[in-house]
DNA sequence: TTGTAAGCGTTATCAG
DNA sequence: CTGATAACGCTTACAA
């Protein structure tokens, strides 16, 4: 069928191996012998075949991109920001879903999908306890983790505590000091994130003396239902709390609605802030902590490059890297200026 | 490195020829002989090397993905759809986003990016006039359309003007007369679904005889803002629509936004319809159309792995495949009992 | 049913 | 700087 580089190299009056150079831009090729292979091969409208280069270098020119959802927010955007740095680099990206809809039994693990086809692996926000985690590590090729720390290789997140620290001391800032929690628990307390948020807020509330009323703190399961029903139940205490930090923008906009439900206004009646900078949180008027999503999955993906690129894959010097977050004051933190 | 075919060939006492065919299930191997190969494979921890599969079968066992999109709603789930099928197919997906942001000059083209490196393609709502639609399409490879018709190729989508004709009837069927349109236009005018939807407007409206005011109609850009300053603009006029039509869920979520700011209330003051069940419509109270957006992404998967399993990979039989919309009636029509 | 052996299209190692 | 040529690891007629 296609034409091969046995064609280039005859029609160039080369061999194959000076083809090969010459289009891979190897050193060691005369400029002129160079630009004419060059003006060959694309007149014969010839692309390399991916397969025989494999298998004759061992180099697959693809990354693995391993994650427990694609179409949600967080994900998809990691995604995003791991696939633009992979098209730069000419690099194959395979979406691989290890989501636990995916009936555990019965499938290809995740493993066999992975081992000979790529040459490193990009793991978004998997949980440590996630059954498929282990068994990709014991791969030992090269690995870098996105939301969420695993020891020996390196990661990207942005500073969970510090980040709940600044919502919940912006909303002491602001005079508040019954300050409620919807944390994530049970259905995903499984992500770190939950745990080093909650960290966040219980230093805050303690390092200014605040009443940690256990009332105070309600399970939104990082949903939008969630974060109402618990809203529902923080104002259906006798004392209800002022200001509400939600570790989730969704669980935020289920506050919201459960505030409104009940004849408050958010920013007036109580304040909500949360953390994502989800892109309906403009719409909601949501003061939040903003997270670099893209950007993560960017970073991250350049990480595993310099990996792949370097001899470096050794574990050796496996850090965690934390990009900055920020605070942005809307309207439901008091702030009408901001809408 | 890896172990080899003849390892596993060795240690079984049979030939490679042996081990590939009872690996891969094919017939003409005693079955004693296939339990064998595969218990001393596993033994090994034996998996193929798809790079010399590849490169001696000719097939890639991959698609590719080509989108505009990676993080948008209906993108992502498209994706996460079809993701799961090629999963259980043990298809490699290539994700491939072809969006404008990528500086058009100076990249590596979707079609030098697609040659020879997967048996198929499926290709997410790129509108008719994507400038790398055509080259993609002269290929001349197995494709499938999701979300856009395009002559000689397979296609899912939904029937966008039955949609919009549902949508807009159930506003009649409600009592309405004076029924606005907020359009997808310019920016997105490019996607087919915009004209669809547009035509079944205009062919209820005309049916029941119905105000066509010029004015009725506005454009929301297919954004949460756009349908916002839509509705602002609808509701400054003289004479108000009492109904609204949007093409999609996020243009209605800024409609209402609108109607509320008027200190209006969707479904008592203006009835609001939409397209898409997007996740967050019910918290809206949205009454919408919903359209199987995952399923559409599942279905296309499926019909592209039968056209590579088939030979009919000639574009002979292409058909267009209309996947059902239901009506989803919530508070934003009045419906209050469904909230 | 099973084995033999000729590719598949590059890359990479040596010489030259 | 360039050219032979041996791998790379599997698939697949063709034989047996």
């Amino acid at each position: 069928m296609g034409i091969t580089i046995r064609d280039v190299a005859a029609a160039a009056g080369v061999s194959t191996a000076t083809v090969s150079r010459a289009l891979r831009g190897l050193p060691n090729v005369d400029h002129a012998t160079r630009d004419r292979v060059k003006e060959v091969a694309a007149g014969l409208d010839f692309v390399i075949s991916p397969s025989a280069s494999r298998l004759a270098s061992g180099r697959t020119g693809s990354v693995a991109v391993v994650t427990p959802h694609i179409a949600r927010w967080f994900f998809s955007e990691v995604i995003a920001g791991a696939e633009s740095v992979m098209q730069h680099a000419d690099m194959d990206l395979l979406l691989m879903n290890v989501g636990e809809h995916q009936s555990r039994v019965s499938r290809i693990p995740p493993t066999a999908r992975i081992r000979r086809r790529v040459d490193g692996i990009l793991i978004v926000a998997l949980p440590p306890q996630d059954p498929d985690l282990e068994p990709i590590m014991n791969l030992g090729m090269p690995t870098v983790m996105i939301g969420g720390a695993t020891p020996g290789v390196n990661c990207f997140v942005i500073d969970d505590v510090a980040a709940a620290r600044k919502a919940t001391g912006y909303l002491v800032s602001l005079g508040h000091s019954r300050i409620a929690l919807i944390s994530g628990k049970s259905a995903a307390a499984r992500f770190t994130a939950g745990s080093q948020r909650e960290r966040g807020y219980r230093s805050v509330m303690a390092e200014f003396s605040l009443v940690e009323d256990p009332m105070l703190e309600v399970s939104g399961h990082f949903t939008i239902e969630g974060g109402e029903s618990g809203m529902d139940a923080l104002l259906n205490q006798s004392n209800p709390p002022t200001a509400v930090f939600a570790m989730s923008d969704e669980m935020a906009f289920g506050a919201i609605r459960s505030l409104r439900t009940h004849g408050l206004e958010p920013g007036r009646d109580v304040s909500i802030i949360g953390i994502d900078n989800h892109p309906m949180s403009s719409y909601f008027g949501l003061t939040t902590i903003a997270q670099p999503v893209a950007d993560l999955g960017k970073k991250a993906g350049e990480c595993l490059l310099e990996q792949l690129a370097g001899s470096d894959s050794l574990s050796s010097n496996a850090r965690v890297t934390q990009l900055p977050t920020e605070l942005i004051a809307r309207s439901s933190t008091g702030a009408k200026d901001f809408a």
